[in-house]
DNA sequence: AGGGCTCCTGTAAACGTTTTCAAACTCGCT
DNA sequence: AGCGAGTTTGAAAACGTTTACAGGAGCCCT
């Protein structure tokens, strides 16, 4: 079926000024600036682009407007449930503002993500946001020196350099210990995530066991181990844990993907949760509630962190003179649910 | 803290040109076909950009080359499981060739989306891909008077109009509905998606149903139930009617998240899956192998789909001429796990 | 020495908009 | 009729690339 003919000419912002016997000028007035054209005018120029279905070429505005209409997004990964829903508002709050998002994903590697910066500056988007607080010097760089309004997303520490909209993931990980330590748990089995290119995990590993130390205690080594954010292999190296390395009474785990492992790892062994075992989790990403039991876990405010990026990253592309200082830290909560129970007082 | 000093002009390729001293159109060519430049004058030009840090404005090379090297891809939701290992692997195979994703979503809605594809016409990229193959006719007609190469994903159905990459959806539900049968359940609940906007839950049902009623039964109104695509509603759309609608032996979900939904609803009830009640999705998720018991479900080659839906749009970008006939079905598996088993006969 | 290659580079004309500036028009008022 | 203010419009100069074309350099061959 021959469904794209070889693309001829398509109508130009010339060819729809000539047919409705007006300047060029006007056409462009009539999509950029519509209350300055006289609404007969209008209506002729209306006419003339629903004819020839003019298509305004945002490339090429850009080229003497500057400004693509494009915001970019470079995330560590899609396929995942952790960003999905901050991507999603994100994108429709860019989409009220008749702004589209260009996504990329680095898979975790920041050094991929140098490159991803270089492809989106190419594309000359309007503004750009990361994930993270900790990038290669040469990303940074690169972005600065093009001049591109940028924000970094999902950790904040004060007196960031950078704009950022995000949260204090130690405290995350504290959040989620001192819950588990007013249970009464002492033997608590850390499950984090990869800390390679990844401050957030770092973070809130830190943080977890900063409030254990606080308490007194020490985490030994073999109550530590690395998960990739995966269910099924958390579940698996969880499961191996569990099996060979005697039973704590607690998993913290770095995010509710690994709690959800965490569970199941649990479950195939005929461990009971949250009778035998209690797990949290950090993220409180859709569907953690429906999980039987409800997950526990402390909630990290998705939605409002892609509808505030974008509001930020709007604001600083329409005024770039302001000098604003942003830095938002938004306030977590720790959601119980059913994962989670006291320790049974030592009879 | 000053981050972004009014956007001063950046360096142009005349600038680098000039520093390089050499014309323009010698830089040009070292982006867009180096082995026609002399090494030596290659590597003078690779100074020359490294010290001013010259990006390449591909907005404005668009205008007189006609690409891009941007691909839109329109989805209805990315808040989800569904389509993210494709949105991933899509992503990254179109890397390879060193184009970059739009993406935009619609919310399950055919209105929305003829929007999002006008926005994305604007920004000329170079192809587009969309989810199903029902869309409104203004929508295509868009699309086929852009000239833009396309792809509808994620359904098949023969002699399509359009280059399609995707599996029966019919074929699914009927797989699943057939393993059920097999298994000798008679009372089944279908538990399929909304079918506004979305062709691909409507095929599936058809296809279950289908499959039931030339197994000779027929499927009251009450054992059909509509969810929408989240974990959490479906639960308690399904326990509600587990708990008033009597007890089916098995529910037919129309995704993986669904069937979630369904086994959270029995856990909920304190109904055993597989023991009471047998549960069967479609899609194969990450993480529905980590599930306990394992999720029976039948297998949607996602990221098959995204990496062909990327080669095919590349394909139809370099060769316009070339008049493919691009149609791939991608063929299904059943993945037999821990959630459904036999009926037990009648003692 | 001259002709005919090949390889590399420069000139200049696009590409399709936006925007500045000034001109033309309208309208109310004197 | 003439003036001034305000509103609409058009002409033309950008914007930063790519590319068709042509020219120059180097080389081999006769």
């Amino acid at each position: 079926m021959a469904r794209f003919r070889k693309r001829e000419r398509l109508p130009g912002i010339v060819d729809v000024a000539s047919r409705a016997g007006v300047s060029p000028a006007t056409v462009s007035r009539f999509f950029s600036n519509p209350e300055v054209v006289r609404y007969q005018t209008r209506e002729r120029v209306r006419k003339a682009v629903d004819e020839l279905g003019y298509v305004r070429n945002r490339a090429v505005s850009s080229m003497v407007s500057g400004t693509t209409g494009c915001v970019g997004l470079v995330v560590p990964t899609i396929d995942n449930a952790i960003f999905s829903e901050m991507l999603q508002t994100f994108s429709s709050a860019l989409a009220i503002h008749g702004r589209t998002m260009l996504i990329a994903a680095h898979g975790y590697d920041l050094a991929r993500e140098t490159v991803l910066v270089h492809s989106l500056s190419e594309q000359r988007v309007d503004a750009l946001a990361l994930i993270g607080l900790e990038h290669r010097q040469e990303t940074l760089m690169q972005i600065e020196r093009q001049g591109i309004p940028a924000a970094l997303l999902w950790n904040y520490r004060p007196g960031q350099d950078w704009p950022c909209i995000g949260f204090d993931n130690e405290l995350a990980g504290r959040m989620a210990a001192e819950h588990l330590l007013a249970l009464g748990h002492r033997d608590i089995l850390f499950a984090t995530g990869e800390e390679r290119s990844n401050d957030r995990a770092a973070g809130r590993r830190k943080g977890a066991m900063d409030a254990v130390c606080e308490a007194g205690m020490s985490v030994p080594d073999r109550r530590r181990i690395a998960c990739p954010y995966d269910i099924h292999m958390s579940k698996e190296m969880i499961a191996r844990d569990l099996r060979d390395g005697g039973r704590p009474t607690a998993i913290l785990a770095g995010n509710d993907v690994i709690a959800q492992g965490a569970v199941f790892a649990a479950a195939s062994l005929g461990i009971r949760v949250p009778d035998d075992i209690s797990v949290i989790g950090i993220g409180d990403f859709r569907g953690s509630s429906a999980f039987e039991p409800g997950l526990t876990t402390v909630r990290i405010p998705a939605r409002r962190i892609g509808r505030l990026a974008a509001d930020v990253l709007i604001e600083m592309i329409d005024w770039p003179e302001a000098d604003f200082h942003h830095e938002h830290c938004c306030p977590l909560e720790l959601i119980v649910r059913g994962t989670c129970k006291a320790v049974e007082p030592a009879v």
